[in-house]
Order: C-alpha cells, then structure tokens, then sequence
DNA sequence: TTGTTTAATTGCAATATTACAATTAATAAT
DNA sequence: ATTATTAATTGTAATATTGCAATTAAACAA
C-alpha cells in the first residue's frame, strides 16, 4: 500500500521512525551540518552550498521546522533558519535510548 | 523524480542517510528492539509479536540484513536471527558523530 | 508605486516504499 | 515419497517521497 500501519506500534517507535527519517536523506542531514557549522544560515545559503534547487530545499526545511528541529526568523526577506537546541536534545534523548541498547554478553545465535 | 541526488553529498551523509532510513519505519524499529530483547529470534516470532504479514516482516529483516544490522542463522526449516553486535557498533559512531554536534553557546539568531 | 530580492507554495512527473496474497523453496517429519 | 513447516520471492496496488519549473507572497528599495 506504501502507507505504515502506525496503529499497531507503539509511540516511542513511531516517534523513533519519524526523528529517523528526518535524517533519511542526505540534503536533510548536509542542511543541519551547515546550520551547526554556520550556527545560522540562510536559505538562499543553503541552496549554493548544497546545489538543490530553492524549492527543494524550502521543502525539506519545512520538514525540519515541523518536526521542531529547526527554527526559522524572519529577517526582512530572508529568513534565518537555526537549530533548535532544546527539540535537539529531546530527539537525542529519544535516539540515544534505542541506538545506545545493549545485548547481554553471553549468548548469541548467530 | 523520487530519487535522491546522492552524488551531489559527501559519503558520510549518504551513509548517515542510509542508517538512518534503516529506523525510519516502526516495524523496523520494533524488530530490533525485539531482537535485542530476544537475543534472537525467528522470523515466526516476529510476525507474531510484530501483528504484520509474514512477507512483510521478511522484507523488512531483508532490508536490515542487506545493511548489516542483522544476520540470520538457518536452523532447520527456521531462520533465527539476531543483531550484528560489530556492524551496529560502526552505525552508532557514524550516528553518534552526527547526532552529538554542539553549537556555539554564544550566539543564536533564533 | 514600481521594481527587486528572498522564500514559500503549487503542480506535476518520476521513483521509492509499504503491504500482502499467492507462490515457491528448502528442510524436517512421517 | 508425501506431507508439514518455515521463510523467501514474486507480483501488484496504494501511498509517499523527491525534485524542480512556474508562480505567488512578503518585505525592502528606488
């Protein structure tokens, strides 16, 4: 069908799946290593650093900022987009708990 | 289009982007939080477990394996799997470098 | 007001993903 | 050999994602 069963999973995974996909393409994760870098940026920036066309890269802000990992200011006509530290930490936290798992030393099937 | 431009990102965030698609659907998720509960696992149990249909879940561990998060033991007419303890060592670094980025405390335009 | 600049939105085409029924493959059991 | 069990594969339908041209919107500048 191409649409996830999100009903029968529960929060913390949907919540881990959708924070996952933020980072599942790689203008996404090349436009938040800018916005660290440069600790702000411009759209405009963005688009001759990253070399996707404007509305592309408008889109996949706008994925970002719905998700709270970024945020935008208006300055005049541009907009200055940067991280959202606090959001930051909270995806990180989420993150941490399911990458950072451990398996118990002994067994192992495979 | 629906294809990413890969070529025009550096391999470290092409492969971010690639682990990071790899949890970015729950059932994914699920299937390794039940594999690091279990130890192992066959693919039975994860139907059972997981309520989607059997050609669903093999896909999807198709996907993991394909990426080398998992690896999958023939017992007989079972399959078990488990978590590829030293391949999911290398995704958390290539994670971790990503995700603990820290900005300058200083300045903020947002 | 009229242009200029910058970013968002719309519309569309192409490809990717998700899900499952039906089938196939492989091994084990009788 | 036949049957049962388990998982992979195939085929297909539905939805999602990616990318950009064209357009629109908003703020500033002259």
């Amino acid at each position: 069908m191409g649409l996830a069963k999100t009903e029968i999973f529960t929060d913390q995974q949907n919540q881990i799946a959708i924070f996952a996909k933020a980072f599942g393409h790689p203008a996404r994760v090349a436009i938040l290593q800018q916005l660290f870098k440069m600790d702000s940026c411009y759209c405009g920036s963005l688009v001759d650093e990253i070399g996707l066309a404007q509305p592309t890269i408008s889109q996949h802000l706008k994925e970002l900022r719905n998700l709270g990992l970024v945020k935008g200011n208006v300055e005049g006509t541009s907009v200055c987009y940067c991280i959202d530290k606090d959001n930051w930490t909270v995806m990180k936290a989420v993150m941490g708990d399911f990458l950072d798992q451990d398996l118990p030393e002994n067994e192992d099937c495979c």
